[in-house]
RNA sequence: GGUCGCGUAGCUCAGCUGGAUAGAGCAUCUGCCUUCUAAGCAGACGGUCAGAGGUUCGAAUCCUCUCGCGAUCACCA
């Protein structure tokens, strides 16, 4: 049993023998540092229901728990806190206990774990993903491994938005000025060269919309006449009656993008469980709106659109379908999400990873499900984060204003590189590994300062300064890493030879305190769906551990027993580091 | 205009389910490599927690209002 689990229930007990009250809710927290004492609880709370002196209400808590457990070893009152010194001993018990535990702070998975889907990335597949889509993505695969750590199994899938007139564009413009040229034979990413299309398409319509104004054009009409806008629509047309060539290009040049996409996936070093594509589930969200429409959960209006009226939860009427019975965003969303049901009938929820620009699509999406009576629709959550805005502003992919992620992938690691090389500190390396390092480190940079900030706050990107590799960033706890595994293979350390009987300094015992923190850091992050907090755990370890490491020698001390101590400790924290850089989808290396 | 989110040191951010004297990193300045990796450590400097009220033993944290920034309210996705 944990220390605080210990505490609440024997002055629980305490409370009501002594006074015949129920109370388990105390208040718990660490004792800051100014303060004598590991452990503090609240008196405050109690004073108003006792109608005592919180002084002496403290001191009589204080020696009562004193009293009866072995682990309390001293307490002090100030004011309402009653502060309480843990022994030395416990958190070595503690630390001999998960010494050997590899997936320290993880819940073990088996087949009755829930089920939940996490969708991210979600790109549209007409141009190259952007450091936007990166926050998305490291959001989303390092919010599936934090789930997956705290109990739960994971599909991670996206949807990819592969249809529409956005891609049409990208299709016209091809067909106008690509003279059949290929990103194979241009040895050109797919997704980059798609993009180019997309970007050209966007060109010539604003030509044509300048010219039609100019001839008299109101810009409204100008911008439904271009021909080439035209011709973007016909196609879109073609492609919704089935037209074999439509589909045969579109197919095409999709797969161009898909390779693109992959590529820069693999660099990141994410991965998904199943793609779902919007082709494949709009039709679905058809089906649904009519089933909707039997219920009367949606209505039809004259002109045949379907809306649903959520204007006494505080919502608005929102379009399903439109009069022409096509469909928009929402009736594709109610399919898929239909439709990974249908796949994964054991799925317990849903979460889905999408910018705070669709808070209200969200909302609105998980109460139609609600109302359609899903049981899976009690566990639908949006992992919603901010945007990731330019100093010029919000990026454009249209007008070329894109941070992208490719070219900030390998500017990282170049950077990497040369910071290495300034550093000196490639000497023995074979090329090879000076490869993998430099990758390691780079991208450790970038994910980590992504993922250190809180997901609803949006983050000001500058591409004049380049992101930091020292403070509290990623490099700085993979060197601490490195720097716990270079003291491993040194030193011939054997766990079994750990005792607990030996005397420990406060910084060790400060250590052992965050040790003992992981397992909760690790559910609060699942819970609030925040990496961010994992982060902060992680950088709070190793800033201790650093000064702890440059006070005391580890491998050089001559008693047996504390060297011993230290290096478990130190071999532990190195795990928990791991772990957490794993939770973040950041790899260490052992050397650097 | 309605709704939602954000506003903490020069900059980037922690702290927000109320707790003690508001914490880090960067930048600036001072020290520490013949001793386990200096991408490090020790220290200095830096604050009207946007502002005003309220709730209470206690508010950066909760409530109300004001200001600033952003998003959203489309038969766009």
């Amino acid at each position: 049993m944990d220390i605080n689990t210990i505490i609440k229930s024997e002055f629980s007990k305490y409370l009501s023998l002594k006074y015949e009250i129920d109370f388990h809710d105390f208040e718990i927290q660490q004792t800051r540092k100014d303060f004598e004492g590991d452990i503090t609880v609240v008196i405050f709370p109690l004073t108003k229901l006792l109608k005592q002196n919180p002084v002496k209400l403290g001191n009589e808590l204080g020696s009562f728990i004193l009293n009866n457990t072995q682990q309390v070893t001293g307490f002090n009152v100030i004011q309402g806190f009653l502060n309480l010194t843990i022994s030395s001993f416990y958190y070595l018990e503690f630390l001999k206990d998960c010494l050997n535990e590899d997936k320290y702070g993880f819940v073990k998975l088996n087949s009755d774990s829930p089920l939940y889907i996490v969708e991210y990335s979600s790109p549209n597949t007409n141009k190259p993903l952007h450091l936007g889509h990166i926050r998305n993505i490291l959001l989303g695969f390092s919010i599936s491994k934090i789930l997956e750590a705290s109990g739960k199994r994971i599909h991670k899938t996206q949807i990819i938005n592969d249809r529409g007139i956005h891609i049409c564009k990208s299709i016209v413009a091809w067909l106008k000025f690509g003279n059949n040229e290929t990103p194979i034979e241009n040895n050109e990413k797919g997704d980059f060269f798609v993009g180019k299309y997309y970007i050209l398409f966007d060109k010539k319509y604003k030509e044509e919309i300048n010219e039609l104004v100019k001839k008299g054009f109101s810009k409204d009409e100008a911008e439904k006449k271009a021909p080439i806008f035209i011709e973007a629509k016909d196609l879109l047309m073609k492609w919704e009656s089935g037209d074999k060539e439509v589909l045969g290009i579109w197919k095409l040049m999709n797969g161009w993008v898909y390779e693109g996409f992959y590529k820069t996936y693999e660099d990141l070093g994410v991965n998904f469980d199943s793609y779902y594509y919007e082709s494949d589930t709009y039709l679905i969200g058809k089906d649904i709106i009519d089933h909707g429409l039997k219920k009367k959960i949606f209505y039809k209006k004259k002109d045949n659109s379907v809306w649903i009226d959520l204007s006494n939860e505080g919502l608005d009427e929102k379009l399903l379908l439109r009069s022409d019975g096509t469909s928009v965003y929402m009736t594709q969303d109610l399919g898929t999400a239909y439709k990974r049901f249908k796949n994964n009938p054991e799925m317990k929820g849903l979460i889905y990873t999408v910018g705070n620009e669709q808070d209200y699509h969200f909302k609105v999406l998980f109460k139609i499900l609600k109302k359609l009576g899903f049981v899976w629709a009690e566990n639908l959550f949006h992992l919603s984060y901010g945007m990731v805005d330019l100093p010029s502003g919000k990026m454009k992919s249209r007008e070329g204003t894109v941070v992208d992620a490719d070219e900030l992938i390998s500017d990282m690691i170049s950077n990497a590189s040369k910071l290495s090389n300034q550093l000196g500190k490639l000497k023995d390396i074979t090329y090879k590994d000076k490869i993998a390092l430099n990758k390691t480190i780079g991208l450790g940079a970038l994910k980590y300062h992504i993922l250190k900030v809180d997901p609803k706050k949006r983050i000001l990107f500058d591409p004049k300064d380049s992101i930091d590799f020292n403070g509290n960033t990623g490099p700085f706890i993979q060197y601490t890493y490195a720097r716990i595994q270079s003291l491993i293979t040194k030193s011939n350390f054997k766990k079994t030879e750990f005792s607990n009987e030996v005397e420990i300094n406060d910084k060790e015992k400060e250590l052992l305190k965050l040790v003992t923190l992981f397992p909760e850091t690790i559910n609060t992050s699942a819970d609030n769906l925040n990496p961010a907090l994992i982060a902060n755990y992680t950088y709070e370890l190793v800033k201790n551990f650093n000064s702890y490491y440059q006070s005391i020698q580890i491998i050089k001390v001559e008693d047996k027993l504390v060297r011993t101590f230290r290096l478990c400790l130190s071999f532990k924290i190195g795990l928990i580091i791991k772990s957490s850089m794993q939770l973040l989808g950041i790899d260490v290396p052992n050397k650097m």
